[in-house]
DNA sequence: ATAGAACGTTCTATAAAAAGAACGTTTTAA
DNA sequence: TTAAAACGTTCTTTTTATAGAACGTTCTAT
């Protein structure tokens, strides 16, 4: 663990208090935890606990992993991680990815078979996706369908981008 | 912070490290933690630093947030279960999880904060969900968004249902 | 003005998380 | 068959995160 993960840490508990108009005493109380002990948090020194942590995003109401974002994860070579999360026992064959794209990273992916489909969700970012021909840009929360039975791309700018993404393989025996 | 939890994070440790392939000792050695230390979290036990599940996400390359989440409902009463797969850091909040449902279940959610959207795509089995007033039904691949603003619902008939889920809540100060 | 309360910081004491050593067991190799 | 290595667990020791008390300071109200 880094100090600017720490520190970052500390920005982001008292921006989100600050936020909320509460004194460091108050929100100490309240999530039960030492005052002493949340004060040197905010300093960004330290090394919270997880109960800790937890019972502060609890009073806070913040997902989780807000409190210590940014991320850092390790990427590929092209700037491009995916992890399949799950795959379909059905017809037509779907498979699940979680993917992350690192800033200024342009991703050509080959033509799928014919029919196939692909679906994605922003969770984070920005990012610009599809037909080679036929792109289009998604901001966080946004979703799009298109036909992956050709060459298509993903391309980041300034952001990172961070989706789900679903392929889903044609049916055999279906008519395109 | 919850036994619940604590048991949570130490099956996920154990899931992720298996599913590499990996020995304790050779994740413990990989993340610089000492064995001691990850065997007692596996188990379920202690409460660790931030410091210690950072070296492991960061080792297992999962976003933070996944080891700690908690896997809501262990496919409970209701027969449905949840995962958190990532949470965006951007505006407007996204959460993304995966979720699977049993025969025959019918879940009810209650409305989220006014704004809020889901969007969800069938990964496997055969899906009816929405507004509780205007239903849709899903086969594998397809994909559907609605309003989470108001009551809704997740129902399965004779199969199971697997399924990508992202929760788009609101942008705060955004017009309704 | 002045007493009181609340603020955030910095002490000290305690509880517990982390590291490292040692253990018995299982796997591997000679 | 045996020696060596790796495994995961459980000890002990060390480090440190947490709680609580005490502090000086800044508001608030009388």
């Amino acid at each position: 663990m880094d100090a600017l993960s720490l520190s970052t840490l500390g920005h982001h508990l008292q921006a989100l208090r600050v936020e909320r108009g509460w004194s460091l005493s108050q929100l100490a109380s309240a999530a039960g935890v030492a005052k002493s002990n949340l004060s040197r948090l905010e300093q960004g020194n330290g090394n919270p606990t997880l109960d800790t942590i937890w019972r502060l995003a609890v009073q806070l109401n913040v997902p989780f992993g807000t409190l210590v974002a940014p991320i850092s994860v390790p990427l590929g070579e092209d700037g491009v991680q995916v992890r399949l999360i799950d795959q379909g026992t059905d017809t037509p064959q779907v498979d699940a990815y979680w993917m992350r794209c690192a800033p200024h990273t342009l991703r050509h992916a080959e033509p799928h078979t014919p029919g196939t489909l692909e679906s994605l969700t922003l969770v984070s970012g920005w990012l610009e996706a599809g037909p080679e021909d036929a792109t289009r840009t998604l901001t966080a929360g946004e979703s799009m369908t298109f036909a992956a039975d050709q060459p298509h791309l993903y391309r980041t700018q300034e952001a990172w981008a961070t989706l789900l993404l679903t392929v889903v393989y044609a049916a055999p025996g279906a008519t395109p």
